[in-house]
Order: C-alpha cells, then sequence, then structure tokens
RNA sequence: GCCGGCGUGGCGAAAUGGCAGACGCAAGGGACUUAAAAUCCCUUAUCCUGAAAGGGGUGUGCGGGUUCGAGUCCCGCCGCCGGCACCA
C-alpha cells in the first residue's frame, strides 16, 4: 500500500492547510473586549480533557475524543457560535519525574520536548484548537495561580449554618486552624515505598498504587489534607442537575456514599459511654455485642488485664497486615474478647465488647453495635465465635440465609409491629429524648490527602515557623521549585525539596513546607485559565468567565466535556469540589464547572484487545496519517460506531473511509494526461434534479441532526450515500459539491477546504454556513407503503401523499386480496406514510 | 456479593413500537487492462421450494408476556465488560 500512489495528494494539501490556519489564526476566539469579538453571537464551550504528555506521544484513544470535540467546534463556528476549543497539558507527574531520573536529565527538559511533539501531532490533525490559549500545568504562570487557589482553600473555612465555604475571618470559634479547608494531619496515610510518596485514597487500587502497580501500606503521617468532606452533601446534590451519564453520576454517588443512620451511645462500666454508628436503629434491641476497631484509639482502656496480651498479639497480628489481606473477603472472620462490657441504653443489657478487623477505624466512630441476627458480617462473627443471636426484624416475605433487609420489628418492645423505615424514625426519637443518641448522616467520601512527597510539582505556598504554619503573601507566588541536581526520593517520607537547603531556609526562624501538591492540582481549574489564559492579574478575568462559564443565571459551565470514564471519581470530582469552593468565595459566577460530559468508549487493538506495548497491539496515529492522511484517520474513527463504545481497531475499516474521501476528491478532480489533477470535466451548471434535490436536503438535515446528537457514524454513512448518487451521474452538478464540501468539513477539513479553494469559490469551507434544509423539498407527490396481512409482509403499494385513509386500505386490500379468501377482515391499522396492516382470522 | 452497561450477518455496525441488517469491511462474480493495482457494476442473514422468474418458512443471547405489530416495552434467566467491595 505504501508504495502505490496515493489516490488524492493529501499529503501536500493537509500540511498545506494546518499551515494557514495557523498562520491566519483562523481559529481563534476573541474574548469580551477583544477586537472581532461579537457579543450577539451565543458562547459554545467545548473542552477535552487536556492530556498528560507521555513520551510515548499522542495515542488512537487520544484522537477519538478530541476528533468528536473538533466536529462540534467547527459545526457550531459554522452555525454562528463564539466557540471557545482550547488544548493544554496536564504536564506535571509521576512518570516525568521517574523518567528523568532514570536519564538523569531535568523534568523541565523532557516536559518541554514531550509537549512540542505533542502539539505538533495534534497539528497534524488539522484539529481547530485556539493555540493562543495553550497552558501548562507546569508553567510558573500557570501555577501561580494554582498555588493562589490553595491558599483561597488554606484562609477558607465551611460554615455548616450557610452551607458554603466562607473567609476564614468569619470564623468565630477559637482554632482556625481546625476548620481550614486546608489544613495539616497527623493520619494514617498510604505510603508507597517504591514511588517514595504518599497517596490519596483515589489513587490506591486494590492495595496498590495505580501508577506502577506497587504495594502501599499504612502509616501514620503528618500530611496536607482538603476537607472535601464538608462539601460531600453539595457534590452530591450538584449532580442532578447535570447532563451527565448516569454510570458515572452513580460513580460518584457511591464514592461519596452517604448513609443515613444513627449514632448510639453505650455506656461502659467505670468509664465513657461508646458511641457507634448504625444505618439500622430499628435493631437496636437485637444487638447482642459490640466490635471496636483494633486501631480504636480507646482499645487500651477497654482490655481488661486479663485480655491484654491476647488483645496485644491481635492488634500487631491486624498491623502487620497489608490492605490487600485485611479486606480479603474469602478470609475467616477473626477477633478477640476485650474483657469488657457495655450497656445496651434500649433495654440495658450487658453486652461483650470485641475487637476485630472486619471494623475500620476510617468510617462512622470505628465501633459497632453488632446484630448477627440482620448483618452478614456480624452474623459470620458470631458463628465464629459462638455469640448469641437475637431475631428483631420479622421478613415480609421468605428470605434464605441472613434477613438483613427490611420487614416488620418483633421483640422489640416499644416498636413491636412497626415497619423498618417507621421503626428507624421512632428509634432516633426515643435516643433523641432520652439523651443516648442521635441520627446522624455518614460519607464514605474521606477527606482528600493533598501533599506528595515529589519534586515535579507545585510546591506549597506556606512556611512553617515554631511548630506551626503559615501562607506566604499572594505577591510571593509564584513559588517555584529550585534547580536540583539530584531530586530522587529519599527513600523515606521526607521530600526531596528538603534536599534544597537554601531554598527550605524561608527566614532566620522560618522554613518552607517541603511537599508538593498532586497532579490533580493543576488539572482542577485548567478549564478556567483556558477562557483567560494571559491575564495576569486573576487566575480568570470576571468578563472572561461570566462569558464562557455563564453568569449563573442558567445552568452554566463548559457546555460539553468529552474525555475517558477513568476520570469518574478523581479529577471530576476534585474539580468540582474547587470549583465550588470558588462558587461561594465570589471568585466564579457558575455553582458547577462541566454541564454536560460524554465519555469516548476505549478503542481497542485489532485483536479485541485492549492497547499495549507488551502485546504489540498498539496503532500509531503517525502511521495512519503517513499512510492515508489525517481526515481519512478522523473519518475512520468517527466511524467506527457510537462514540461511547468500545470497540476494536480495523486497517481495513480505515481503507474504507479513505475510498470515501478519494471518491469525493474525484467528485471535482480528474487527472489530466500527464497525471496532473485538474477540475472534473463532468461538473455542470445543471441544476440538481428534484430526486438529487431531495437527497441533498435529507443528507442536510440527517447530517445536522446526527451532529448535535453526537451520532457521527450515522452522519458518516448518509455522506457516504450522497457521494454515491452523484459519482456517476453525468453531467454532474457543482451544485452537489457546494452542498456537500461545508457539511464534510468539520470531519474531514482539509480535503473540504482543498476542493473548496479548487473549485474557485470565495472564502474558506471551514469558514462557510451550515447549510440549511428547506422541509418542502423532502416531500415526495407519492409514497410507498407496506401492506402487511397479521402483522407479515405481505406487499407493497404506492399511494399520492395526501390520499385519504379509506382510499389507502383499498389500494392496499387490491394487493394483498387472495389472504382474504375464506378470512374475515377483524381490524385495519393505517400509519400513514408507513403501512397498512389488515387483521384476519 | 452489590450496582451499572452491553448481547443483531463472516466482521464494525444501522433501525421515533411499523419493510431487521442502512453505511462500511470481508467474500464471490463481472467490466476496464497485454497483465496487475486502482476504479466502476452486480451478488452476499439463513433454510425450504422452483428450470427460471418467483414463492414460502425461520431469524436480533435464552424462556415467557404486553401489542394489530417487539431488536426496541415488561417479567425471569444466561453470557460478556466495567465499577464498588467487611463502609456497619
Amino acid at each position: 500500500m505504501s508504495t502505490q500512489r496515493k489516490q488524492f495528494p493529501f499529503g501536500e494539501f493537509e500540511p498545506k492547510w494546518q499551515a494557514e490556519w495557523l498562520a491566519t489564526d483562523a481559529f481563534r476566539a476573541p474574548n469580551p473586549g477583544d477586537p472581532g469579538f461579537d457579543p450577539s453571537k451565543p458562547k459554545f464551550y467545548i473542552l477535552d480533557m487536556f492530556p498528560y504528555p507521555s513520551g510515548d506521544g499522542l495515542h488512537v484513544g487520544h484522537v477519538e475524543g478530541y476528533t468528536a470535540t473538533d466536529i462540534l467546534a467547527r459545526f457550531h463556528r459554522m452555525r454562528g457560535f463564539n466557540v471557545l476549543h482550547p488544548m493544554g497539558w496536564d504536564a506535571f507527574g509521576l512518570p516525568a519525574e521517574q523518567f528523568a531520573i532514570k536519564t538523569g536529565q531535568h523534568p523541565r527538559v523532557t516536559t518541554a520536548r514531550n509537549i512540542d511533539r505533542f502539539r505538533s501531532q495534534l497539528q497534524a490533525l488539522g484539529f481547530s484548537y485556539d493555540w493562543s490559549r495553550e497552558v501548562s500545568t507546569t508553567d510558573p504562570e500557570y501555577f501561580r495561580w494554582t498555588q493562589w487557589i490553595f491558599l483561597q482553600l488554606y484562609h477558607a473555612w465551611f460554615n455548616p449554618e450557610t452551607r458554603k465555604a466562607e473567609p476564614i475571618s468569619t470564623y468565630r470559634g477559637a482554632d482556625p486552624d481546625s476548620v481550614r479547608l486546608a489544613y495539616v494531619a497527623e493520619m494514617p496515610v498510604n505510603w508507597c515505598p517504591q514511588l517514595g510518596t504518599v497517596l490519596a485514597n483515589e489513587e490506591v487500587v486494590d492495595g496498590r498504587s495505580e501508577v506502577g502497580g506497587f504495594p502501599v501500606e499504612r502509616r501514620p503521617l503528618r500530611q496536607w489534607m482538603l476537607r472535601i468532606t464538608a462539601f460531600a452533601d453539595r457534590l452530591l446534590e450538584g449532580l442532578d442537575g447535570l447532563a451527565w451519564p448516569e454510570s458515572i453520576k452513580l460513580l460518584q454517588r457511591n464514592w461519596i456514599g452517604r448513609s443515613e443512620g444513627a449514632e448510639v451511645d453505650f455506656q461502659i462500666e467505670g468509664g465513657e459511654p461508646l458511641r457507634v454508628f448504625t444505618t439500622r436503629p430499628d435493631t437496636l434491641f437485637g444487638a447482642t455485642y459490640m466490635v471496636v476497631s483494633p486501631e480504636h484509639p480507646r482499645i487500651q482502656e477497654l482490655t481488661k488485664d486479663s485480655q491484654r496480651t491476647a488483645v496485644e498479639d491481635y492488634r500487631s497480628r491486624v498491623a502487620s497486615k497489608s490492605d490487600l489481606e485485611r479486606t480479603d473477603l474469602a478470609k475467616e472472620k477473626t477477633g478477640v474478647f476485650t474483657g469488657s462490657f457495655a450497656i445496651n441504653p434500649v433495654n440495658g443489657e450487658r453486652i461483650p465488647i470485641w475487637t476485630a478487623d472486619y471494623v475500620l477505624m476510617g468510617y462512622g466512630t470505628g465501633a459497632i453495635m453488632a446484630v448477627p441476627a440482620h448483618d452478614e458480617r456480624d452474623w459470620e462473627f458470631a458463628q465464629t465465635f459462638q455469640l448469641p443471636i437475637r431475631q428483631v426484624v420479622t421478613p415480609t416475605e421468605s428470605v434464605e440465609g441472613v434477613f438483613a433487609g427490611e420487614g416488620v420489628a418483633t421483640n422489640s418492645g416499644f416498636l413491636d409491629g412497626r415497619p423498618t423505615a417507621e421503626a428507624k424514625r421512632a428509634m432516633i426519637q426515643w435516643l433523641e429524648k432520652e439523651g443516648h443518641g442521635k441520627g446522624t448522616i455518614q460519607f464514605k467520601l474521606r477527606d482528600w490527602l493533598f501533599s506528595r512527597q515529589r519534586y515535579w510539582g507545585e510546591p506549597f505556598p506556606i512556611v512553617w515557623e515554631n511548630g506551626s504554619h503559615r501562607a506566604l503573601d499572594e505577591a510571593e507566588l509564584p513559588l517555584v521549585q529550585p534547580d536540583m541536581e539530584d531530586f530522587k526520593p529519599t527513600g523515606t517520607p521526607e521530600p526531596p525539596l528538603s534536599k534544597a537547603k537554601d531554598w527550605v531556609r524561608y527566614s532566620e526562624a522560618a522554613s518552607r513546607e517541603t511537599n508538593t501538591m498532586p497532579q490533580w492540582a493543576g488539572s482542577c481549574w485548567y478549564y478556567l485559565r483556558f477562557c483567560d489564559p494571559r491575564n495576569h492579574g486573576r487566575f480568570v478575568g470576571r468578563d472572561a468567565d461570566r462569558f464562557w462559564m455563564g453568569d449563573g443565571t442558567i445552568p452554566g459551565g463548559v457546555d460539553l466535556y468529552v474525555g475517558g470514564t477513568e476520570h469518574a471519581v478523581l479529577h471530576l470530582l476534585y474539580a468540582r469540589f474547587w470549583h465550588k469552593v470558588l462558587f461561594d468565595l465570589g471568585h466564579v459566577s457558575t455553582p458547577e464547572p462541566f454541564q454536560r460530559l460524554v465519555n469516548q468508549g476505549i478503542i481497542l487493538g485489532p485483536d479485541n484487545q485492549k492497547m499495549s506495548k507488551s502485546r504489540g497491539n498498539v496503532v500509531t496515529p503517525d502511521s495512519v496519517i503517513s499512510e492515508y492522511g489525517a481526515d481519512a484517520l478522523r473519518l475512520y474513527e468517527m466511524f467506527m460506531g457510537p462514540l461511547e463504545q468500545m470497540k476494536p481497531w480495523s486497517m481495513k475499516g480505515v481503507e474504507g473511509v479513505y475510498r470515501f474521501l478519494a471518491r469525493v476528491w474525484r467528485l471535482a478532480m480528474e487527472e489530466d494526461q500527464e497525471g496532473r489533477w485538474v477540475l472534473s470535466s463532468e461538473l455542470s451548471d445543471v441544476p440538481l434534479s428534484k430526486e438529487q434535490n431531495r437527497l441533498a436536503h435529507t443528507t442536510i438535515k440527517k447530517v445536522t441532526s446526527d451532529i448535535q446528537q453526537l451520532a457521527f457514524n450515522t452522519a458518516i454513512s448518509q455522506m457516504m450515500v450522497f457521494t454515491n448518487e452523484f459519482v456517476n451521474a453525468k453531467p454532474r452538478p457543482v451544485e452537489a459539491l457546494r452542498i456537500l464540501l461545508p457539511l464534510l468539513s468539520p470531519f474531514a477539513p482539509h480535503l473540504a477546504e482543498e476542493l473548496w479553494s479548487r473549485l474557485g469559490w470565495a472564502g474558506r469551507a471551514s469558514e462557510q454556513s451550515w447549510p440549511v434544509f428547506r422541509e418542502e423539498f423532502l416531500v415526495d407527490d407519492e409514497v410507498e407503503l407496506v401492506v402487511q396481512v397479521n402483522g407479515k409482509l405481505r406487499g407493497r403499494v404506492r399511494v399520492a401523499i395526501g390520499a385519504a385513509d379509506e382510499e389507502v386500505q383499498a389500494a392496499a386490500k387490491a394487493v394483498v386480496a387472495e389472504a382474504f379468501v375464506d378470512k374475515r377482515v377483524v381490524k385495519v391499522v393505517v400509519v400513514p406514510k408507513k403501512l397498512v396492516n389488515f387483521v384476519v382470522h
């Protein structure tokens, strides 16, 4: 194939138009106040998840999402929108740093090189980004504002009264440091020895690091945290109004994990009451023992001398287990009796307190009341250790195994006979009245562990003095990492920046924070910077924010955000959190950043397996472009199937769309005797025939609505049908190209531009107004109906478009008359313009 | 285990409850050519029947149901993919 002559000279005109678009700033989007800004045009902000510029370069998976957004950006421009379609680089991150350590090159150098590679690959695809808005998270002019936003978090707290973030100055308590949205805490964190850093919960998968797959262990360390849990309810509620895939909303809801229940205090002999959380306060009468987590702070106090050795043994055994071992569900329940007893407040019963690792310190209060009759885990534990089981809920229908569902309360004193929902309410009421507890809500969501022991990240704008922290002044930003020869991890939780002694020393008494921010920091707000990327006075100008993101009066934000599912609970949750803080503090005008979200499906290798170097099934955009051109690559990725679906690559499929593009080329062009491309001699100024005109308007209509529905594959099919119709038309009406080229332009912009210009038409194809279909051209005088008998196809009939039902029935009946012999017509269904169905017996 | 999503030709896929398989790939046949490539045209779900034109049956993972009519809606299964997973 590669030695063959190309069927059309894409290798010449594709680079030509790419250069032309760049040189003329063809896709520059002016901001309010800029020359050429037209406030009468509505805005459309269409965003890609910006890439991490890895050393491997762009892959075909990137191209899929980016092509989809490019089609929509071009389409909206042609429809008269102010379109914001930017691109940038999420360039901090572990791989760059690890590569740097391996090769001895500074990450700034390798990152810059990777960015150049990515940029030129994107430009070779003809994407219509406004390159004047390009940003990189690693640019000090960018991350000064990342640091600035961190300071906003640091200087704010969440006021539970107003349910909003407010300046810390409105906080009336004694210790502001205890309520800041950015705070320091000593807590058990995910420490990854191989990576030499701590990780967020979201970055740990099955007890291993998401990056690299190294084991992760629990260690108590002093870390920066962001109080995302304060926003749990708002992050949950905000989902309702978003046009996101339900599956993604569900992932976020599950991750936030809201549970309604009650806290109950159990009296302890000779000690403070022990508090538990339960979602089933209605089963309190069935609590036959308690369990506290082995890490519970009161474990020492609760352990009686007779049990001390056993408890200590158990605790050290648990501590040595990895998270993976500990969460292995297949294993037997383990635990030890502490020797203490608690008093069940509802019936005064004395119940034993155990410790067991199936109770987690990180959720609820780290202690539970065990109701083995109605909780599978408690039931297993009770079975193992011969603890009593008391049924207090009667199922409404027969069930097998442990009944954990809802039913009717029994053996439960004042609750007896009440259905579960009502019994819960009654018990909470009783607890609150008697002072034994209260209704409460728990979340699975934890605060966001925000510091990393890395070199290649944003330094914290914080200094330490006499053991306490304080913020740098905004004027001191950006705070840039020092140039270091040796930025390797220290192998201990001590960050690499601690080795830069001069940099660390801030003043006589104060020293800098040496942790850096995680990679998510820069991507939490890049969509805002794109609105106003060169603003030196503010992270985003107010007018730019109001114009591109909306003024808050209608659901605003990014109009369409396209990216992979892998960010469902990481980036997409973090960004929403930061955005809400900025919104509360009055820095942005919309409450949610991303109005509509679409996930593109994964592209598999030709072998139906996930593309990977080790499998050797990776397809690179570069090879496809040199063989078939950028337009063919773009078109193929859109033609493969629905955007959101997972689908395998097929080089034969690329050839198919390549042939289609060649056919479009030959609609307009032919070779002369010397093999040069000249305008086709078949082209003529004749008007379209009635049928051709109908097809043209059907095509405009279908392509328009398919693009709006992101159904690019069927839009392309329709353009193929249109093209096939004209390939052999003699004479060939040039009008067909005048309609087709603008429609094709968002998909195959180079080809459309080239033919438009060769046909000698004014302007560029990409600048034309989008064609408008006219309904009156779509209708025919006659229409063919399907004739069915008992729902089975038995014939066809042509009738006039306005024919009355009786007329249609009569015509249809004539077609299938013999089917009625010895039969009786019971019913006739007439669907206008579609079919006639006779029901006979 | 729980929660999602998806099952249609040899393959990628189409189909507001109304002609299942548009469009593309692959395959077969033909035209053009000294030949090939490219291009263009035709056939292509499957079974039965017929010399042929044609006619008939079956068919959207499986089993039921609703409907004049189901790939599409409802109930119950099976399979694949993804997420969560001792969260009380």
